[in-house]
DNA sequence: CTTTAATCTTGTCAATGACTAGATCGCGCT
DNA sequence: AGCGCGATCTAGTCATTGACAAGATTAAAG
């Protein structure tokens, strides 16, 4: 199958940047090397390093996707719950993205679009919660921990065993319910 | 300031361990090159290695002795909300460490050391959670959920802007009496 | 005091990220 | 149509790294 293009890949961004999300989902992000997804591409080691600089580069476009896929997501939710069961669904279906998204130390702090893409994510939680409990700030902390507990003890393997089989968006929404359900507590 | 102890170190493993637990609290664990511990520690490039064999060992060591920390610190909780508060704190106050304990793709998988440590720290957890709510196993992940995220979000620095100075495991406390509160919920 | 094993050093190799300079190509403009 | 310019990609290079091998040094056991 030679794909062989010519000199111009056609869409090289993009193909760097699922090959990228392949291997940070299989091996994690310190499996990553940009001379092996340029490999796979197949164009020169160099040719990455015009679409995103450098390995900041390439890893902050991955947040910043990630970012606006949780936000499409997050946007259909009809209540608190079904919020947080999108939060554990996006994380599931994306491990990737979502790995990246909260690893500060590998990311641009400073993009522009980056910042826009975490605030856009963030306003919408934090309107989604508002109404539910005391102190908004608590509730949301709670709420986001909560999920985002979920999901990443999910990711990391560590629910393995005590889900058996079971769907984690789903245990998750049961779960959500014990704490968040319409009896007792301040949320309803 | 010569510390040329000659040719043996002394105590080079400790050395070592603690320079790369400082890289890893203040850069992250991307960031960790074995020649730079090495030369911090005043030893050839290759010293680290009878120690830890190589990267994973390293790090296979670190999370080992996270678990060993966190089982210390959560063996004298009092109640369940105070685990959890115990549990942030373990993240705050070793945020390396903790860290490394939940990144899989890191660590040999199969280092009995390891697997050894983290059952005692997982059983811990499980019989403290133990006689609340419905479900064990609902119940277990509520609580691991809920304090992992909110320990992961702070180490994230995520919750820099809603903690707004406050202490974060003061904030876990008041936040987990929310839910786990003597009021309401199958938390008592 | 000698043997022995642990500890550390030196040397080496392939792989990587980042950078530079230059080649090739596609697209808009006239 | 054809020209030029900027975007895209290639080729070459350098310092750094992880891993490994072989040998030097030393502490400690016998």
């Amino acid at each position: 199958m030679p794909t062989e293009r010519s000199y111009h890949h056609g869409d090289l961004r993009r193909a760097v940047l699922t090959a990228a999300l392949d291997v940070i989902a299989t091996e994690g992000p310190a499996a990553l090397s940009l001379r092996d997804l340029a490999r796979r591409a197949g164009v020169s080691h160099a040719a990455p390093a015009h679409h995103f600089k450098d390995r900041a580069g390439l890893l902050t476009a991955v947040a910043t996707e990630g970012y606006g896929f949780l936000s499409a997501a997050l946007g259909e939710a009809e209540d608190l719950r079904d919020l947080g069961v999108r939060y554990v669904g996006f994380a599931a279906a994306h491990p990737a993205h979502f790995q990246i998204m909260f690893r500060p130390e590998l990311l641009r702090p400073d993009d522009s679009e980056l910042l826009a893409a975490r605030q856009q994510t963030r306003s919408m939680l934090r309107t989604a919660v508002q109404g539910h409990g005391e102190d908004p700030a608590v509730s949301f902390m709670a709420a986001w921990s909560m999920a985002h507990g979920f999901a990443t003890l999910l990711l990391s393997r560590n629910l393995d065993d005590l889900l058996d089989g079971r769907d984690p968006e789903d245990t998750f929404g049961a779960l959500a319910g014990v704490m968040f359900g319409p009896t007792g507590s301040p949320w309803s």
